[in-house]
DNA sequence: CGTATTTGACCAGCGC
DNA sequence: GCGCTGGTCAAATACG
């Protein structure tokens, strides 16, 4: 039922989209204000006269929804009313009213030809939108094909490392929410994919390409890494993550003989959000220490601390994207070793979630009670890193995750956490294509997708609360296809801000809030990511379902000054690429499939981000200040 | 005057 | 070893 439902909105909107492009297949367009009175029309002459019923069964059995109005406007016949009633006035009553009643049936005539022109059209754009469909798909199994080939090839040339072929990108593509059409599309993906071995490939209607790397660079990591006191006191561990490279280098010399044997990459969270200002407000205060010139891409990338505390260790790394200047990328890195504003606990909470769904599955140990250092944070860590959330976003996220063999790297290469809230048919789906392609320029790590863009349909519901595993011949390639209601974010959007600090940015950070709520709380979701690192990193762990646990948790909270946001549903579309090259950093201790990978969430679009203070970062203001 | 930003210099990692 | 690039530092500068 629903699916129909769906499937008929989709097709509307199609439909839509038809009348528009083609506006050859009819001569005519018809305004909806238009058919409405008409309809009108139709409907009085009808309760007038009740015997003719034919009109109304048609239209009934007209479901495909394109309702094109008439080209009979009320307008030309008021006048004729009018003329006609005082003439009626004038004349016997018999025959008053059997000129009306003729002037009745000719309305009625007028209306069925309306309707019949009505149903013809819409057989015209039915049949039309079939033949785009039937295009569609002939064209996406070309491009199926032509990637396979190019695939193929390049599998032929650069055989000499057996790892890195078994470790090819593996993507498993959680899909959740989306409309009919999508599902379609995603479905035939599926099916053409299933023929093609281990890689994964989630086009949908967004073709996915990677198209440079500088989305890539952009990242940096989530977690500080401080691997060799995971055990002690998380906040005076926290002071001291995110050491830099020179700490690191005394801290790797003088400790742990484990960490220059099995380094490992630092996980990033980077949130991409249309953004007019220079920064997004994450309800953090930040001091900017540098801007450079990142390659391929001219806009700056500006490098910002946080100054809530002054030995806060997390920074973040600001930039523009440069195929649309509209959106900001904004990557963060390290964890926060203070109290949180209640905003700045939204971004860090997601981005906690996102990195913890991202490492739980590599992590070889899970240590739930790591405990609360004050009243008002908690701390978990990951990687041996500590994480410290406010009151309201602790109670679970308080898993210690534990990487005993870390290292320290500053390569572009990272697993990468990215939380994208761009408008799905804009840009955002450009970096989810980045990362999902595996035709594309090879990223050394799996990435994971979680698509929250918008719906058209805002009757979401779980496919049966299940993901669809596409599972191909091989393991490494499930795919996930579920939705997320909109229960979650509704609920979120009324959750209790009983914060630190008021509430300044409400509806970003509750946005980015619910969008870790909406991650995290389903367990449908849980079991589907846990299915799908699981199929990846090849460890059944348990943190996936403790680190989203604490986001579950918090749904159940009540929002007082929570305002709703202008998303009435969510899309998720998660997308797991497995890599091979440099897995083994962090799964040396748990298993020998790849572990590392990105996390991407598409959010909702045109979430009302705003800076605090500074000049717009653009391009022109762009400097290479590199030495 | 204090704070934040700018920007050139410096360092480390990586690839050739 | 060298160059490139990313990341950071810190003095200079701007701003309120």
């Amino acid at each position: 039922m629903k699916k129909k439902v769906m499937e008929d909105a989709s097709r509307r909107s199609l439909v839509k989209e038809e009348e528009k492009e083609a506006a050859d297949s009819s001569s005519k367009s018809y305004p909806d204000s238009d058919f409405s009175r008409a309809s009108e029309d139709v409907a009085k002459v009808e309760s007038k006269k009740p015997d003719d019923e034919d009109e109304d069964e048609d239209e009934d059995e007209d479901d495909d929804g394109t309702k094109e109005p008439t080209s009979h406007p009320r307008k030309e016949q008021i006048p004729i009313r009018s003329i006609d009633t005082e003439r009626v006035s004038m004349e016997p009553g018999s025959i008053a009213s059997s000129l009306r009643r003729k002037e009745q049936d000719d309305q009625l005539e007028s209306a069925k030809a309306a309707m019949v022109e009505v149903r013809e059209e819409n057989k015209r754009l039915k049949t039309r939108l079939n033949q785009i469909t039937r295009d569609y798909q002939n064209l996406q199994m070309q491009f199926y094909n032509i990637v396979h080939q190019e695939e193929k090839k390049s599998a032929e040339k650069g055989d000499n490392d057996h790892c890195r072929e078994v470790e090819e990108p593996e993507l498993i593509s959680l899909t959740l929410g989306r409309s009919a059409i999508d599902s379609k599309k995603d479905e035939k993906n599926k099916t053409s994919n299933e023929g093609k071995g281990k890689e994964g490939l989630t086009l949908g209607l967004d073709c996915k390409f990677d198209v440079s790397k500088s989305d890539v660079e952009n990242e940096v990591s989530l977690p500080n890494q401080s691997p060799t006191n995971s055990s002690e006191d998380p906040k005076e561990e926290a002071v001291e993550t995110w050491p830099p490279s020179k700490i690191l280098k005394t801290m790797r010399n003088g400790d742990d003989e484990v960490l220059q044997q099995n380094p490992i990459k630092k996980t990033r969270v980077c949130v991409r959000a249309r953004c007019d200002t220079p920064t997004m407000n994450d309800g953090c205060q930040w001091r900017k220490y540098g801007q450079k010139i990142a390659k391929g891409n001219p806009c700056p990338r500006a490098y910002y601390r946080c100054t809530v505390a002054p030995s806060c260790p997390v920074r973040k790394q600001v930039q523009r994207c440069a195929e649309d200047m509209s959106i900001l990328i904004t990557t963060y890195e390290g964890t926060h070793n203070h109290p949180l504003p209640m905003s700045a606990t939204a971004m860090a909470s997601t981005t906690a979630a996102a990195a913890s769904m991202l490492l739980s599955g590599s992590l070889s140990n899970s240590q739930p009670g790591s405990s609360n250092p004050t009243t008002s944070t908690s701390a978990y860590n990951l990687h041996g890193l500590n994480y410290y959330l406010s009151d309201n976003m602790n109670s679970k996220l308080s898993n210690k995750f534990y990487l005993p063999n870390s290292s320290f790297s500053t390569t572009p290469s990272h697993p990468t956490i990215i939380l994208d809230l761009t408008s799905p048919p804009s840009s955002s789906s450009s970096l989810l294509n980045r990362f999902s392609s595996p035709f594309s320029s090879a990223p050394r790590y799996p990435s994971i997708s979680l698509n929250f863009s918008s719906s058209e349909s805002n009757t979401l519901s779980w496919n049966n609360g299940l993901l669809n595993y596409g599972s191909s011949t091989t393991t490494s390639q499930p795919y996930l296809k579920s939705q997320i209601g909109t229960n979650a974010y509704q609920s979120l959007m009324q959750k209790n801000n009983n914060q630190v600090y008021p509430p300044q940015q409400s509806l970003s950070s509750d946005a980015i809030e619910a969008a870790t709520k909406a991650i995290t709380a389903d367990p449908s979701f849980q079991s589907a990511l846990a299915a799908a690192l699981t199929s990846i990193i090849g460890t059944g762990s348990n943190t996936t379902a403790g680190a989203t646990q604490a986001a579950e948790d918090n749904l159940g909270q009540k929002s007082k000054c929570g305002e709703p946001l202008p998303v009435a549903s969510s899309t998720i579309s998660l997308a797991v690429k497995g890599n091979g090259r440099e897995s083994s950093f962090l799964n040396k201790s748990t298993s020998s499939s790849s572990q590392s990978g990105s996390l991407m969430f598409h959010l909702p679009p045109s979430l009302p981000f705003s800076s605090p203070k500074g000049a717009p970062t653009s391009s022109s203001d762009a400097r290479n200040h590199s030495g």
